[in-house]
DNA sequence: TTGCTGTTTCGATGTTTGTCGAATCAGCTC
DNA sequence: GAGCTGATTCGACAAACATCGAAACAGCAA
């Protein structure tokens, strides 16, 4: 607890790590690292879920079950595909789980495909 | 006033279609068009190819194979899901061929996951 | 034409993934 | 406690996918 000043080194972490993929190539295991961001909003379902929790505050399972024509193991699936990706995080209250993106692995991947206007 | 004043041309095309993410939830059948992109870029090998040719002007398959552990034909798959994902065009020029990235097609990713600065 | 090289297509194969129903867990309210 | 509802985990299964070697194609050069 004492070192803090140093540096924040590891940052094992993913997508955090790189220029733009118009400006410098990905490393392998850079890109090992970023590519289950993408795939975890490759699916259809994923995808607008992700939508449906980025674009209000916080989302509650029991509302997103109903919006989709899949099951609810299937919705609960998918939600922890994208928390595992470190997308979104849930937040379990009373008998209701509340999910919320983090919009910080967002604008990382965003900057990732960013291009120079040109 | 539904009716714009000149057609607002057909767009179907993929994901030059919606506000981001953060903004407002996809529709499904936005969804259903987008999520072919993300699902392009969710290989660790794919997303290395897209940086590579992104990264700079013009690729030659025959520089790109060498970059990997897999076979030619795999490096040939990859190309052409990225290619049919719209994200890069190929040209043949005698021998060899050559790709280039779309930017728009990454510009356009980029703005669906952008997030207002909080 | 016959070769040679770079690239793609074809078939086959083992793995991953999306989906479901059933079972389980979490937390409320009788 | 018992019972209820929301959410997740478990086990199973079909479809999709990454990968390979072999074969085919494209285009040059003897």
């Amino acid at each position: 607890m004492s070192k803090q000043a140093s540096i924040p080194v590891t940052d094992t972490n993913a997508a955090s790590c790189c220029p733009p993929l118009a400006v410098q190539a990905l490393s392998p295991a850079d890109a090992a690292d970023i590519a289950p961001l993408f795939k975890a909003l490759s699916d259809p379902v994923r995808l607008r879920l992700m939508s449906m929790i980025a674009s209000i505050d916080e989302a509650c399972v029991c509302d997103l079950t109903g919006a989709f024509d899949v099951s609810a193991p299937t919705i609960s699936h998918h939600l922890k595909v994208l928390r595992e990706a470190g997308l979104i995080v849930g937040d379990r209250r009373a008998t209701w789980v509340y999910y919320r993106a983090d919009p910080d692995a967002l604008r990382r991947l965003a900057a990732l495909l960013q291009v120079h206007p040109d």
